[in-house]
DNA sequence: CTGAAAGCGCTTACAG
DNA sequence: CTGAAAGCGCTTACAG
């Protein structure tokens, strides 16, 4: 490994004067710059990010704080993961993994240790304990989702309610009145107040009732096991349904070959729109399904983008909304004349 | 933040002696070490991690090396992260997410800063530039996956073969005579020479030598678009097929509504395994599919494990081969008598 | 514009 | 068993 002070050495000049041309934080003649630089380049230097972060007071790393639960709910959340690291990245900043209970214990114990600047918090929750640690601690932050008090702090979030209303919009205007939104139940384990959730029954209820439609609203359980019944469910519950609303992919494999089993077929009896989905999994059904992509990558960058801001400049970045992009498919059609 | 100064001070004791009973490296007289401790927990101190990997020259923080590409082939990734993130934690350690190009260029420059100890590399294949860069630069590391040369190094991967054998035991057991093998194409960017791919068709042909098996395989290409064609392509190709052995994910989902338009139920007219899947993507499945569950999470904890003990012991942990689970399912029957 | 020096918060020979 | 001191490789006032 080669040191400043050997870069220093061999260009003849101070290792104060190295470290000025290398942040560019002091003006330097161009002639000793030019020096400096060529004896970096000849001696391969590189400056090492741990002194530096000690030096400095700054470790250029941030965390990425995720609940240890597991979810049936994550189809976006590898691409978001890669996204903020490579955001990071490009931003000159490194991401850790901290998985972390929701009691905020173990971040607590994290943070302790040092070794970021700054943490992205994902699957924020209404009332998230961890926030409080994170307050407490005086360690910025910016949330993936949105908590109860959210709009006191950096967050980026999915636009549900844009992406429902288009969702439903796209329903309606092909004619569909009775349109069930089918969600997962809120009193399951990991899913109490769930934002996803909760915020898509909200704009859906807000759209039907512009739109004089009747509330119809599926839950069903995060069991592996319940996704076979989920069209006996809907068929019973909702007969005279001739759309639903799809909020969790694993749930959509379920309701599909059910709704087949019942001899109804997709889009001629029933319409589907699989909601925060990812292209891979809905492109090869047959059909392909109608969804609305969930926007990971961008949210994945415009997480670590709002934190690094919030650390460069000390200025929260506004809240951005992404809303999902629709992805016309084979899954919907105008409902059959009754 | 409290330093280890404070706490000598407050215990009236040399920070070395404070630094001795923090990292159990030297003998330390009860009564002292008491001292020391209760002065640690009153101040609340927490020894800084970067300070400390400046001075051991160990940062304790390992890199999650993942190419770039968008693979469709994902189901286990994230759990993979994730699993190793919690088991780095669980050692002490951190794990930072290293999105590099296959060229190992970016490999190179990141490495130059000096930020991590060693490296666990996810995707590797079979002439891995990547594995140069890291033994030029003596960066102890650990794959994921093999190389062609991977003997010579710390691995961990999936036991294609044990796992291949298993499935195609079960449909052999079950009564199946002209079981399909449907991989992904390796001709595809970024699938050359792809690991799971090859070992899987390698174990596939060794199986059926042995049982004296028709050796029938189909390739897809990895289009999203490819998978509504698959069911048209293998009952064409194979017209007498009685099982299939998937192993993606999502062309699985192309290939089984294929089926059904087709006519042919599962598994009463063909049987259907999916390999490599995770649960939350079979078991909603109607009927819930027969698969081998990927051990994500386990390779993830051994990955992380064997990095670690090579960077602690400097002592490769013999290479670890992990069987899928097979779990079984509704998508698998006897062949109907013909 | 450049340099000498202190300091970031630890670890680790070395001495006693 | 304990301490004084050097040092990890940088950054950053402070002086000139």
């Amino acid at each position: 490994m080669v040191t400043m002070r050997e870069v220093a050495e061999h260009a003849g000049v101070s290792i104060a004067t190295v470290s000025f041309v290398l942040n560019d934080t002091k003006p330097v003649t161009p002639s000793t710059r030019a020096r400096i630089e060529r004896s970096m380049a000849e001696l391969g230097f590189r400056r090492n990010a741990v002194a530096r972060a000690l030096a400095s007071r700054r470790t250029r790393i941030i965390a990425l704080v995720h609940p240890v639960v597991d979810r049936l709910f994550i189809s976006s959340s590898l691409e978001f993961m890669i996204s903020a690291a490579e955001e990071a990245g490009r931003l000159g900043y490194h991401l850790v993994i901290w998985p972390a209970g929701n009691d905020g214990n173990e971040l607590r114990e994290l943070l302790g240790q040092g070794l970021v600047d700054g943490v992205l918090l994902m699957e924020v929750q209404l009332d998230d304990q961890r926030i409080g640690v994170l307050s407490d601690t005086a360690t910025p932050f910016a949330l993936i989702g949105r908590s109860r008090d959210h709009h006191r702090y950096s967050y980026v979030d999915i636009d549900f309610d844009t992406s429902t209303r288009q969702a439903v919009d796209h329903l309606y205007g092909l004619g569909h009145r009775e349109i069930v939104l089918v969600l997962g139940s809120q009193h399951d384990e990991g899913f109490q107040s769930y934002g996803p959730y909760v915020r898509t029954e909200e704009s859906y209820r807000a759209v039907a009732a512009e739109l004089g439609l009747t509330v119809s609203i599926m839950e069903f359980e995060h069991t592996v096991a319940s996704g076979q019944g989920l069209a006996d469910r809907l068929l019973t519950e909702h007969p005279e349904v001739t759309a639903v609303l799809m909020i969790n992919e694993y749930a959509t494999l379920g309701m599909l070959p059910g709704l087949r089993r019942h001899g109804r077929r997709v889009p001629e009896d029933i319409s589907v729109v699989s909601m925060l989905s990812s292209s891979a999994a809905t492109a090869l059904w047959d059909p392909p399904l109608t969804f609305m992509h969930s926007p990971g990558t961008e949210l994945g960058r415009l997480g670590a983008e709002a934190l690094v801001r919030l650390l460069e400049d000390n200025e929260p970045l506004r809240p951005r909304l992404v809303p999902c992009t629709f992805e016309a498919g084979g899954s919907t059609a105008p409902p059959r004349a009754s």
